[in-house]
DNA sequence: TATTGTTATACTCTATAACTATA
DNA sequence: TATAGTTATAGAGTATAACAATA
């Protein structure tokens, strides 16, 4: 991956065009998150808020699981899950298991934002993704993956 | 561009493949933002800090011009180049033509860091895009260079 | 002893509103 | 009056270190 110039941190990630594969990644990355961002603004929630509801889609985490997927530290957890518990969207429950720990659980007003926040996901980022045809979004998935999957398993030099 | 199922804020943007384009989107963004805080916290960096070194490079903005670059506040610009200033990374210089405005600058320190925030930059997202070949970074590039541009061109629907 | 979670503390980052100084 | 920038204030987010309770 031949990528020579640096030139990274894009002020505005669409003032020019990206001229490697780095920047073109780097200035993808600032757009998707600036949307990201801005969604979760609309609903009065910070990106990291956003996350830790999705997480809680389809898990029912404790702290420290919340804190290795979210990669943060435990302590900065406590803070994060207090003012979601505050604002009504998740809850604390006593671990059955463990006296020690808790489970963090989605409350029915939590489920519903964080609902609304994934469809808009859905919607305003594919907007974005709107200059490419059909064809060219599967190209660039399939590409994404390629990237992903290689992360994942830790399979990188 | 279809993009059927709600699947946003991947707790762990590796864990499972993306089945849709904007998904794909979601968690490479995820990905290469992780690498670049990263790459700030080695130099003891917030993401912010490094992205104001990075205008500043071929820049001599004032405040307002800055935060309009960086989407902030001008009053959040006041506290994230005084910590600039005090860390002797930038300097305030008075306007000379503009009794009231400053103009930005990076000192010595400030350009030799920021040139080795970019080499890193370069380096360690250029290792996760080595799953591709060469010819795939390229298709990458040009798919996000469609993207990037319809958008800073205002023509979204 | 080790693990789970919280607390105390300090710092960065951010916005709103009010202010100063210059144009 | 309008513009460039700062200050005052409040709050979110984060990490480190020390702590309590349970395993």
């Amino acid at each position: 991956m031949p990528t020579p110039t640096p030139m990274p941190t894009p002020d505005d990630p669409a003032l020019d065009e990206p001229h490697t594969t780095v920047d073109a990644l780097v200035q993808l990355s600032f757009l998707i998150q600036g949307e990201l961002a801005r969604i979760a603004a609309d609903h009065d929630l910070s990106l990291i808020q956003v996350r830790l509801l999705g997480i809680l889609r389809d898990r029912r985490p404790g702290m420290l699981e919340l804190a290795r997927h979210l990669d943060l530290d435990k302590s900065s957890m406590t803070g994060l899950v207090t003012r979601a518990e505050k604002r009504g969207l998740v809850r604390r429950e006593r671990s059955p298991h463990d006296g020690r720990g808790i489970l963090v659980t989605l409350t029915p007003a939590g489920t519903t934002l964080v609902n609304t926040c994934a469809q808009q996901v859905q919607a305003r980022i594919a907007i974005l993704a709107t200059p490419l045809t059909t064809r060219e979004g599967d190209q660039l998935r399939l590409l994404a993956t390629k990237l992903l999957t290689a992360h994942g398993e830790g399979l990188l030099p």
